[in-house]
Order: C-alpha cells, then structure tokens, then sequence
DNA sequence: ATTATCTATAGATCTATAGATAATGC
DNA sequence: ATTATCTATAGATCTATAGATAATGC
C-alpha cells in the first residue's frame, strides 16, 4: 500500500498538524500515537517511517504549534485599529482562546509539562519563546530595547498565567474575572508608562 | 501484616505527603499508584484501602499541597520587615522555588494540566487559588477592596507564569532574566499604585 | 526494485481487584 | 473476629519493531 511522495509529505503534515492540536488539548501524554494516527486516518505502525520517535514527533509539532500562533499573532497586530498591545491582550484572553486550547498558545496549554520534557523538545520551545517576546516587545511601550524586553517578558508571563488560571478553575464567573483582570492591568500598564 | 490505628493513619497521611511532592515534580499521570507506595514502603495492593481511586488521591494530594503552600507564604509574610508583596514575589520567583516543584505552587507545577482534571479535582483547586488570591490581596496597595483583589489576581498570574517561563527555557541566564524581569515589574507597580 | 503503509506482536506499564496472610484489639 | 497489608493477576494501554503487502517510479 505505498502512496505517491506527494501524498505521504501530505501524510507528514496532516500528523504534525494534528499532534499540535492533539498535544494542546491533552498533553503530550494524553494521545498515543496510535491514535493520533488513527486521527489521521493511517494505522500506528506507519508512524515510524515519518518520525523517528514520539520524542521527535512532540519537538516538531510543538515547533508547528508555536510558528502557527505566531502567524496569528502577526495577523492581528496587523488588523490593529488601536492600541496594538489591547489588541493582542484582547485576542489572547478571550473566551475564545480560552475554550480552544488545540489552536492557542502551547505555554498555555501545556506550560507546566516543558520543564519534564528532554531537552531537544526544551530548545525548540526556548526559541520559540524568544520568538514571542521579540513580537510583544515591538508593541509595549519603554524608552530602551532593554526596558521594551524586560516589559515584554512581564507581559508574556501573565498573559499565559491569566490564561491558565482561566481555565484551571470550576467556576465560569471567576474565570471571566480573572481574564479581564489581566487585560484590563495591560491596558493600563501601557497607559501609565506612555507618560513617564 | 494488620498495623495499628495509629500507623495506619501514618500511612494514610505519608502517602498523601508523597503524592503532593511526586505530582508536583512530575505531573499526575508521571507517578503511578505502585511507584508511589513503594515510595512509602508499602505494595500498591494496599493502596485501595486508604483512598477509592487515584482520582480521590489526585483531589486530596492537590489540596495538602495548596495547604503547605499557603503556610509557608503565610510564614513568609509574618518574617518580611519590608515590603510583604517583595518579600512574598523574592521567595516565589527565587532560583529555589524554580528548582524544587516538588514542594513548591501548585498552579506552577501542573497548572496547564488542572483543566484536564475531573471536576472533583477542580474543585478543590478552584477553592485553594481563591484562598491565594485572597492572601495576596491582602498584601497588595490598592483604595478599594475590589482594585486589590483584581491586582492580587494579575500577580498571582504574573508569578505563575514567570515561574512557568522560567522552567520551561533550556537556558539557565534567560531563566533568570524571567524570574528578575516578573519580580521588579511586581515590586515597580507596588511603587506606582501606592502613589496615586 | 523500491518503499509507504498495514498487520501482528513484543515487552512495558498502568489502574484496580480478589483472595491470602498475619497482626490488632475486642 | 476484624482488618491493614501483601501477593498475584486481570484487563487496558502504550511505544516500538518485524515482516507482509501493494502501489510508485526508475
């Protein structure tokens, strides 16, 4: 049952694609790999003629993961009417974002299990990272580079602490809450360090 | 091999004490029921006469360690003789605290895997973060008790995911630069709020 | 002839339970 | 007599591999 190397570089991307979107929704231990590819619609043994190991698999589709938001990211700094550090904060702590944790940002999703993973899957998540705070970092406010990265990174982290809280807790009234505590910080962080 | 009453609650609250540690340094699912007994010394067989289910230890687990947690940031507190939200942000976001998850927050620890709990879990979760949030509000500067609770909550996020960050990265600078980054943005804004 | 996929399985590992064992406590 | 723990195992599930199959592409 060979397919043509068309279809089976297709093949390769409809695995990665769907182990970003697997892994985000239930941890890279919560799908195995055969039924990621029975996802795909391929039987389990064929896995192994594309990735070497799961290992490999959870590495490059944590990659595909953060390429995809970062594309996202990019297109609604550009769709920005205003503030472009509102927009993104609104985008990022949306009920939206918060119910579809398989197209959203992978530090949410899976942030407390980066650090239990081998480190080939720990250096491509530390560039992409960098890659985030580059992005934030040419939005917030701050007289120097270094006073822009620092504010980023600060950003970032209660961007993705929000987020997690949000969909950690029982309780859909305090999840709003604390959505739009973090937003609403934002925006006014932004508002206190445009004047001094 | 009967025990007595006495060691038998023994038993009961080591292996609670285990989990709470095990689950922290490697996930709920990174600990099986037989390594953790024989963690305590005792065979996973015996297991189900302390506790129904994993998912009844995961619950009782996730809330001894909330527990433990918010005595020593009680603790905490009690000894600062400056600023109580730089002493509680210095011991939260310290190297320390980045390199024992085990005895460390929850939400840092395996917060991305909280909404992937059962409710049961959850719960007990949700009533510990307002426990949290409720200590830090008590610490942070703000006119009104709703603009002190709204900031406890951009903090705690800040923490957590500051923490999240810095354990993720396979780059032991750029983790400091994290954890340095979060803590002067906490004790800058405590600065800012108490002047206007 | 080459090779992408499938079938079948090895070898681990996991949660949970049943029945045996042996020490407690009436 | 009661019961906390242990031994043994059932029944799932997981990653990875070996060999068979059948379609591609020289």
């Amino acid at each position: 049952m060979k397919v043509s190397k068309e279809k089976m570089a297709q093949h390769r991307e409809e695995i990665l694609s769907a182990a970003a979107k697997s892994f985000r929704e239930r941890g890279f231990d919560g799908i195995s790999v055969a039924d990621l590819m029975r996802e795909v619609g391929l039987t389990h043994g064929g896995f192994y003629g594309h990735f070497e190991s799961k290992e490999e698999l959870v590495a490059l589709a944590s990659q595909r993961a953060m390429n995809d938001t970062a594309a996202r990211w990019e297109n609604v700094l550009k769709e920005a009417n205003g503030n472009p550090l509102d927009a993104l904060a609104t985008f990022y702590l949306s009920r939206r974002h918060s119910e579809k944790p398989g197209t959203g940002c992978l530090f949410a999703a899976i942030g407390s299990d980066i650090s239990r993973q081998p480190f080939s899957v720990r250096k491509v998540i530390t560039d992409g990272f960098q890659r985030f705070i580059d992005i934030i970092a040419s939005i917030v406010p701050g007289k120097t580079k270094e006073l822009r990265r620092e504010k980023a990174i600060v950003t970032y982290a209660s961007l993705i602490g929000g987020l997690i809280l949000a969909r950690s807790v029982a309780d859909t009234p305090l999840a709003t809450e604390i959505l739009q505590a973090v937003a609403s910080s934002l925006s006014q962080n932004g508002i206190l360090n445009t004047q001094d």
